[in-house]
DNA sequence: CGCAGTTTTGATTCATCTCAATTTGTGTGG
DNA sequence: CCACACAAATTGAGATGAATCAAAACTGCG
């Protein structure tokens, strides 16, 4: 549950430069793959804003190109749509460019459970990997792009560039170490401070993009924040509203605005009764 | 929540080969490291019987050397005794030879989750990569031996070997699968449907070790099983009582006989009400 | 053999879920 | 641009599963 600290400021201005091109799609799949031309290649690792929060520092130039090539493509999905399901075979990782999505998990019964909110500069599909085939869904929650790094190709990669292993292993075990920060908050926490819990993470992680954070929209409805903190979203719905009351934050649906955060942290640290 | 399947029947039949050496102990943490010897050595990757559940497959005469190398040491831990604290330096990542393990997370407040149980042939450690510093607890709930694999030494391996390098990452993202499997448990579950899922997790881990699938024996309390589930100790009590008198299985205290696995499964798949 | 820690079981309380009604917001097509 | 339909969010009242508090029984360790 700790940010990466060093915060920069990320937007997509090279949005229209990028073609939409629609991909044959034998798959039925429909997503948009957005070919290696020299326009996107300039827009591609080495030019990208987000490049600290997704990348290792101190690569060389030449390193940096070669992670260029990797990223050969880019994929738009559009609010609402995979990125990949579970069960289909794995290929790659993605590492967000723009946009917000969540991951979740079904049971047979038709019972899920949203195992995580993403958003740019994220990487997405690492659970594909000890299977090969992908164990949860990816849907984009707003418009989005992602890059495409191909599993095989990062791994011959990782074992040519020492800081570029030494960064995914850590992304890796930061995943790990934050679906242990979700297993607290599912094993430990009532409701109000689970979503203080959530609040105070979408803060800390806007912050880290060079957003607000005070100031948030939420992408996903109250159903989906109940998923992931394992509550109902009635009960998601009154923990908004009783912070509201008290003052805490300011909530218009899903506009959110924290007023004082300290009350906030509170809850988590010394939780009432 | 899948098996690796492919089982191996597993015990520790050197273990009266290895010597037990006191550490000179200079930080004050007294545990036990064994020393590289000629035994030792006969001992590690190419002679052990969890080779196949903590190694990959098609290892060349060379590159097992190299692993036997790189697996330099061992360590005895004690029952009660922490192989690892939160905020320890993270230095290496632990195989388990011989024992059982818990791995927990504090909040300040005092309140704590178990975030994992470990047994033979499972890695341990792996929270510590992101930060440097290890973010869990790992205590041994019986006398146990880990084998100590030094990260930067794996890494560098890593680098040379494809197929370890692979397999390391499979390993990782077993572990962040695992825990959506719990998060899921802990999200969506009723007291006895997290019960009979830690059950039949068991009984499967137990099969790929080549013990009986229908009888072994808890190693930790109630406490630590409610910890992991998400209840509290007297309910996780109240569920075994019930599964008793429902005749799947047979408790006396942490001896667990599954009698029909049938309705546990039902449990799961089919949540009454 | 006795004591501390663990487990079981019971009675009661409480937080969250469930069910239901209402309001608000959103996207679509006339 | 507005009206409509549908989705999302809020709020209330009541049901319920697990927590809490408490006491007794069991276990195994020294």
């Amino acid at each position: 549950m700790r940010a990466s600290g060093e915060g920069q400021r990320c937007r997509n201005e090279d949005e229209g430069v990028l073609t939409q091109i629609k991909s044959p799609s034998d798959q039925g799949q429909n997503q948009n793959v957005i070919p290696l031309t020299i326009t996107s290649l300039k827009a591609a690792c080495s030019q990208c804003n987000l490049r600290e929060l997704c990348l290792p520092f101190g690569l060389s130039e030449a390193e940096i190109l070669k992670l260029d090539h990797m990223v050969a493509s880019r994929r738009r999905i559009k609010r609402g749509q995979h990125l990949y399901r579970a069960g289909e075979p794995f290929e790659a990782i993605y590492a967000i460019k723009t946009g917000f999505f969540k991951t979740d998990v079904l049971l047979e019964d038709g019972r899920d459970q949203v195992t995580g909110f993403q958003m740019a500069g994220e990487i997405l599909g690492m659970d594909g990997i000890s299977t090969e085939n992908h164990t949860c869904n990816a849907v984009a929650l707003e418009d989005s792009e992602v890059c495409v790094i191909p599993f095989a190709q990062l791994e011959v990669l990782s074992r040519e560039i020492e800081a570029l292993q030494h960064h995914f292993h850590k992304v890796m075990s930061r995943e790990i170490v934050r679906d242990h920060g979700v297993m607290m908050l599912l094993g430990t926490m009532r409701a109000e401070e689970r979503l203080a819990a959530f609040l105070l993470n979408l803060s800390q992680r806007s912050t880290a993009r060079g957003y607000s954070p005070q100031e948030f929209h939420l992408r996903m409805t109250r159903e989906e924040i109940g998923s992931y903190l394992g509550l109902k979203l009635e009960t998601v719905s009154r923990a908004f509203s009783r912070f509201q009351e008290e003052g805490f934050i300011s909530v218009q649906q899903k506009h959110i605005r924290i007023l004082d955060i300290g009350p906030l942290k509170q809850l988590l640290t010394h939780p009432p009764a």
